[in-house]
RNA sequence: CGGGAAGUAGCGCAGCUUGGUAGCGCGCAGCGUUCGGGACGCUGAGGCCGCGGGUUCAAGUCCCGCCUUCCCGACCA
């Protein structure tokens, strides 16, 4: 492509809306464009960006099995009252009124797949199937940021499998899965599979595909000794470092702490009594139900935050009244068990012999309140967020909390979905009806561009690798105006590679040489090809390196070939 | 949804305090000089100063309301 027909025009500075590195290269390079908050343009530079992802996600899916067909952005909003989940995503859906019905703009396409595929699965001799969709997805978000990192709407590769059996389920996760490291491995993209919570998707088992990033909205903890790997919305903690010395200790005793109902107030106020304590001293119990009602309390060191187990939802106002034996702000642990309440302790809980504790007396807390002693638990885990420095579930290792974005999400769907809908159901070979067994796979394609100019890039711009450049040879003639025959030398080279297939981004502007090189390093082609009469005189071109910076000359009449075989 | 900041030419910004002809840099068009790492001169085009109301002889500037955008948080495959 000769630049002079380019439809570009690069910018020396960034909008003053982008803040993220990636957002101001992509645009001051001229690959995407804003057209709303977070509703972006790919140009064409950026267009072909995507297509050269979209090509790596065909080759490994299509390898994988999965067979590709496009299903519609507008579904109508009745496969979405089935599964229940125009409620539970109400959030992020996006309505559309038309003739004909109501339409929501697909955010995932669970309900939509299942809608169009069963048919065609109607025996266990159809199955497994897995097919796959390079597709615009659309979420209301609350917060679009970082240019293409969190957009409104965006392009997702999203795959699904469908199998007769969970065996067979975890078959076809594992083939998407190996898929996935592929495809990754293929951006050149430093990434990490964590261990993750299920969200609105729902499910068992899935994983995260993280990439450490400074932009990244995400957390996971690592363990440098044993790989462990986990969300922080997901991730253990492993057991308490120290436990009880077994020492005496002496009997509780009641404080009045009236109006004191959250931790920072109790330790301030006993703090102003003489007592030289803080947070960590205290005991933090959250109370909690399931879909029964039964309550359940959370016991953790008062400066952790609790990680709520999946099922559970905070007690409202009328749980308080009536569970009166509960003093909202003033529980404890004591005598919890005889309530039929049942009591989970974070291993935090047997770092200390004992504890402050709220009195289960509006407006008192007690001191010296001693696990077994004064108060029994029913379950010891990991029940606090994971910070820096906790210690590892898996080994003797230490976990680190790493900022990263996530790029790539698979789930074990299990029944999840086929129970919901009716006709998602296939005949058995003992002629039973049984439900799929599901598994899905998604890719954010248009935030792979973001995820790697982020992690790839200098102060001078963009730095693609080769296997997703829009082009993967640059070449750029110096004074084309003063240099005719530099000028027929490029256009003869250019020629020649196109004929065997190379595409090439040819800077042919009659431009000051300083201007092209700042292009050429902000575009981010990774091999830059300078022709100019000096190396010419000298038989000889400039060849440059974007990744790495090395420059090399290269005579004459091996240009071709050589850069043939760079592509 | 809470907190903060900002909307003036395609992009980056000044002008607002103290009301009086709408400005600068980049980019764009023309001419000339330059030419191996973002050159220079001259000429020119380009504005509903976010929108609506108010005060005033007069509003980019003062007052009221609204909208939009960005950042932090809440939320989120």
């Amino acid at each position: 492509m000769r630049m002079t027909r380019l439809a570009l025009k690069t910018q020396r500075e960034a909008p003053a809306d982008a803040e993220a590195v990636s957002h101001q290269l992509l645009v001051r390079a001229g690959y995407i464009r804003r057209l709303a908050s977070g509703v972006y343009s790919f140009l064409p530079l950026g267009l072909r960006v995507l297509s050269k992802l979209s090509r790596i996600v065909r080759d490994e899916f299509d390898a994988a099995g999965a067979q590709e067909l496009l299903l519609p952005a507008l579904h109508p909003v009745e496969i979405w009252q089935q599964t229940g989940r125009i409620e539970t995503m109400s959030d992020v859906l996006m309505h559309v009124e038309a003739k004909g019905g109501a339409f929501i703009l697909g955010p995932t396409h669970e309900e939509a797949v299942i809608a169009t595929i069963s048919p065609d699965l109607e025996s266990y001799r159809d199955l497994p199937v897995t097919v796959y969709q390079i597709q615009t997805k659309f979420r209301d978000e609350a917060r679009p940021r970082f240019g293409l990192m969190r957009t409104r709407e965006f392009i997702m590769a999203d795959g699904y499998s469908f199998d007769a059996s969970p065996e067979g389920m975890k078959k076809s996760y594992k083939l998407m899965y190996q898929a996935f490291l592929n495809i990754f491995n293929r951006c050149a993209l430093p990434y990490v599979p964590v261990e993750a919570n299920s969200g609105a998707i729902g499910g068992d088992v899935n994983h995260e595909f993280m990439v450490p990033s400074p932009i990244g909205e995400d957390h996971f903890a690592q363990c440098p000794l044993c790989g462990y790997a986990a969300n922080i919305e997901a991730a253990n903690r492993g057991k308490a470092s120290r436990s009880p010395s077994g020492e005496a200790i002496p009997q509780m005793l009641v404080h009045s702490t009236p109006g004191a109902s959250s931790i920072k107030d109790v330790v301030e106020l006993l703090r102003s009594e003489g007592l030289e304590i803080d947070e960590s001293a205290l005991i933090k119990a959250l109370a909690y139900k399931d879909d029964k009602d039964d309550i359940t309390l959370i016991l953790v060191p008062g400066n952790r935050e609790v990680r709520v187990p999946a099922g559970l939802t905070p007690l409202d106002d009328s749980d308080f009244e009536s569970n009166s034996f509960l003093f909202k702000g003033f529980i404890g642990p004591m005598g919890m068990s005889d309530q039929g309440v049942r009591v989970l302790a974070d291993h935090g809980i047997l770092e200390r012999d004992s504890w402050f504790a709220g009195a289960n007396l509006g407006g008192h807390h007690v001191s010296n309140a001693a696990i077994e002693r004064d108060f029994k638990v029913d379950e010891i885990g990991s029940f606090v967020v994971v910070m820096d420095g906790d210690p590892c579930p898996n080994c003797e290792g230490t976990l680190t909390l790493i900022r990263s974005a996530e790029v790539g999400h698979t789930f074990q769907l299990g029944l999840a979905y086929s129970n919901k809908i009716p006709y998602a159901s296939f005949k058995a070979e003992d002629g039973s009806d049984q439900k799929y067994w599901m598994g899905c796979y998604g890719i954010g394609m248009s935030r792979l561009p973001a995820a790697i100019a982020e992690h790839l890039h200098d102060d001078s711009g963009l730095r693609w690798p080769k296997s997703i450049a829009p082009y993967p040879i640059e070449i750029l003639t110096i004074t084309p105006a003063r240099a005719p025959e530099a000028v027929a030398f490029a256009d003869d080279i250019y020629r020649q590679l196109e004929e065997k297939g190379v595409e090439v981004l040819y800077d042919d502007r009659d431009l000051a040489p300083g201007v092209k090189f700042a292009d050429a390093d902000l575009i981010g082609i990774p091999t830059i090809v300078t022709i100019g009469q000096r190396g010419l005189a000298n038989g000889v071109v400039e060849v440059k390196d974007r990744l790495t910076g090395d420059r090399s000359e290269v005579s004459v009449p091996q240009l071709v070939d050589y850069l043939a075989r760079l592509s």
